[in-house]
DNA sequence: CTAGGGTTAG
């Protein structure tokens, strides 16, 4: 012992006092305190000289230099540390190459931890779960699930762990085995009320769109913790049920849930969809009171908060101060500027995202700066990123919606034509998507020729997308072609479907007030409604015309205006007018795209009560200050 | 020795 204490370096030093003070194996305590960070490069000869004068190298050292190689992701001294176990000690240890399954798994080296459980002499039901989870983790589920599967046809019976891990790869159906099958065996191995087990379970269901079930195997949970709880948050969220989403998590923290990083993360992105602006600071703040780590991820979904609740300047704030930063941050932020219109400011941070060099561009970021030309009229610098993109000089594949975006940018620009040939020469069949963004800039620079044609291309594949036939109506309005007007409405009523209804908000006081399409149901209606009427009044005497294509229902006009006025953006907005103080911007969001009638009296808002208003639609905002609104009237 | 929830885009 002295002599080994003499010769060998510190690292094994802890290992002789751990076991004099007969320590549990794992150094617990002792190993940040009386570490260096030379020490595990020593590793390989401490051993040899261990071995050398004569010192048995047992179970407990072999475990302890694990521990120090997992805890350090020390890979080369690991591997070296395995094959000296492998040839000289302890082979058939289950224990030892269960953590080395592990050690591999910290390392991100699959290979060799499945190498491992491969040439295993045995196995058991910890040594089956540590690769299953390694696999889960990294998100190979298919090779997790597979594992499993063999892992029961061994004759090994899962624990409480191995469904936990294995869950996280069941989203969906994997074609030889269901999340609905590992559930029934979960009921019959009796796990269905462990928490961890339980919250993985909910969540598959969740990510699944079963959201009444992962709501039921959340209320059957006999405990709750915040994964629990976070779990069915986020469940929510991510399937845009964002007012339940929001609920919940107030209702869960009046029970006295302790959130967590991850749980505000969850209730942020809820109140980015709903743009509930108020609610997001408050949960700003208690980040900040509560003294939760400020991780990536949450700094992350605080700037995507803030600029989808169209505040970019706290966003902006809010990246600034980031001392590290992923290509998540740099594209929430670019994401959050293009949506603002912000051309210039997407290019600028785009440069110093490329001269700081810390983080590498990846497809969405390009997507968020080709839109971001596209929005902010830059549509000549945005060719310049796709051709850098094509040629390589920019290290991102081109995919279908980067190709989308540069149609886009060409068709807004009114190079229609130049668009449509862009369309011809792509390696691949045009998407509805990218078909109706043209047809979208047909109808703004009257093409009727083009339009004509992509709008009917649109409507063989997209017969069920009711607003092609209002896109190419308003245009064949515009050119007075009635008779064509007429057929399309028909056609339209025969096949298309009206998915999802016309909805508008705005938030008041940490209120929520939402108006559907001639709303009966606000407790305000008829303040409100006599307020649309007496706006349109007074609008009319300003010039305001009613955009009666905007309505193809067949009814006579005065039936149509009615229909216009009853719109639920023009409800949201009379509302905000009367309840909202006159020194604050009307913020009005809406779920789809708001209609050129509506966005018309948008503009006469701000003009004539000189009230600045930001609306959110399906895809950007439109910021309207003095009759103008910041999209330029396309969108 | 093995475990669950999270951020951008569409």
């Amino acid at each position: 012992m002295l002599r080994a204490r003499r010769v060998l370096p510190s690292f094994s030093k802890t290992l002789i006092q751990q076991q004099q003070l007969h320590l549990p194996s794992s150094l617990s305590n002792s190993k940040h305190a009386l570490l260096t960070n030379d020490t595990t490069s020593n590793l390989h000869q401490s051993l040899l000289q261990m071995s050398l004068r004569g010192h048995a190298i047992n179970f407990r050292h072999y475990n302890a230099l694990l521990n120090e190689c997992v805890a350090k992701r020390a890979f080369r001294e690991g591997k070296r540390l395995h094959a000296h176990i492998i040839k000289t000690h302890y082979p058939q240890s289950v224990y030892l190459r269960t953590r080395l399954i592990v050690f591999y798994n910290k390392c991100d080296c699959l290979e060799d931890a499945r190498r491992v459980l491969d040439e295993m002499p045995e196995r058991n039901v910890v040594s089956w779960t540590a690769m299953i989870s390694a696999y889960s983790q990294r998100g190979y589920a298919y090779e997790a699930l597979h594992l499993f599967v063999q892992m029961l046809r061994s004759g090994t019976e899962p624990n409480e762990f191995t469904f936990a891990s294995v869950l996280t790869s069941c989203a969906g159906s994997m074609g030889f085995f269901s999340g609905r099958q590992i559930h029934s065996l979960i009921i019959k191995c009796n796990y269905e009320a462990h928490v961890y087990v339980g919250s993985s379970l909910l969540d598959m269901y969740a990510k699944d769109g079963k959201v009444h079930e992962a709501r039921s195997i959340f209320e059957c949970l006999p405990e709750r913790d915040v994964v629990s709880c976070t779990a069915i948050i986020s469940g929510y969220a991510q399937l845009g049920l964002d007012e339940e989403a929001l609920v919940l998590f107030r209702q869960l923290q009046g029970e006295g849930m302790q959130s967590n990083y991850v749980t505000y993360t969850s209730v942020l992105t809820a109140l980015s969809g709903l743009a509930a602006l108020d609610h997001g600071k408050q949960v700003h703040n208690h980040v900040l009171r509560s003294e939760v780590p400020s991780f990536v991820v949450l700094q992350n979904s605080l700037i995507d908060m803030y600029s989808k609740c169209g505040n970019l300047t706290y966003s902006r704030r809010t990246f600034d101060a980031m001392h590290e930063r992923t290509v998540i941050s740099w594209n929430a932020m670019l994401v959050g500027y293009s949506k603002h219109g912000e051309g210039k400011e997407v290019l600028e941070l785009f440069m110093k995202m490329r001269e700081e060099k810390k983080v590498k561009p990846d497809s969405v970021t390009i997507l968020a700066v080709l839109s971001g030309c596209s929005h902010g009229g830059l549509e000549d610098k945005g060719l310049d990123i796709f051709y850098d993109m094509t040629s390589g000089k920019i290290e991102v594949e081109p995919e279908t919606e980067h190709y989308g975006c540069v149609v886009d940018l060409l068709g807004r620009a009114g190079r229609v034509e130049e668009a449509f040939e862009f369309i011809k020469k792509m390696p691949f069949e045009p998407t509805a998507a990218i078909l109706g963004s043209l047809l979208g800039a047909c109808r703004v620079h009257s093409n009727v020729g083009i339009g004509e044609f992509v709008g009917h291309r649109l409507l063989e594949i997209e017969p069920e997308n009711a607003g092609n036939y209002v896109i190419l109506s308003n245009l064949y309005a515009s050119s007075g072609r009635w008779e064509d007007v007429r057929s399309l409405r028909d056609q339209m009523l025969n096949k298309a479907v009206i998915k999802e209804p016309g909805r508008s908000w705005i938030e008041l006081d940490q209120v929520l007030h939402t108006f559907h399409a001639s709303d009966r149901s606000h407790p305000r209606r008829e303040e409100v409604s006599g307020k649309v009427k007496e706006l349109s009044i007074k609008f009319k005497e300003a010039g305001y015309v009613p955009d009666l294509s905007c309505v193809l229902h067949d009814v006579d006009e005065e039936q149509k205006e009615k229909i216009l006025l009853g719109h639920s953006e023009k409800l949201a907005l009379s509302f905000g007018l009367i309840a909202t103080p006159e020194s604050v911007p009307i913020r009005v969001i809406k779920n789809l795209r708001i209609c050129v009638d509506c966005h018309n009296f948008a503009k006469l808002i701000s003009k004539i009560y000189g009230r600045e208003v930001s609306l959110r639609d399906k895809n950007r905002f439109h910021r309207f200050v003095g009759g103008k609104c910041s999209c330029g009237d396309y969108w």
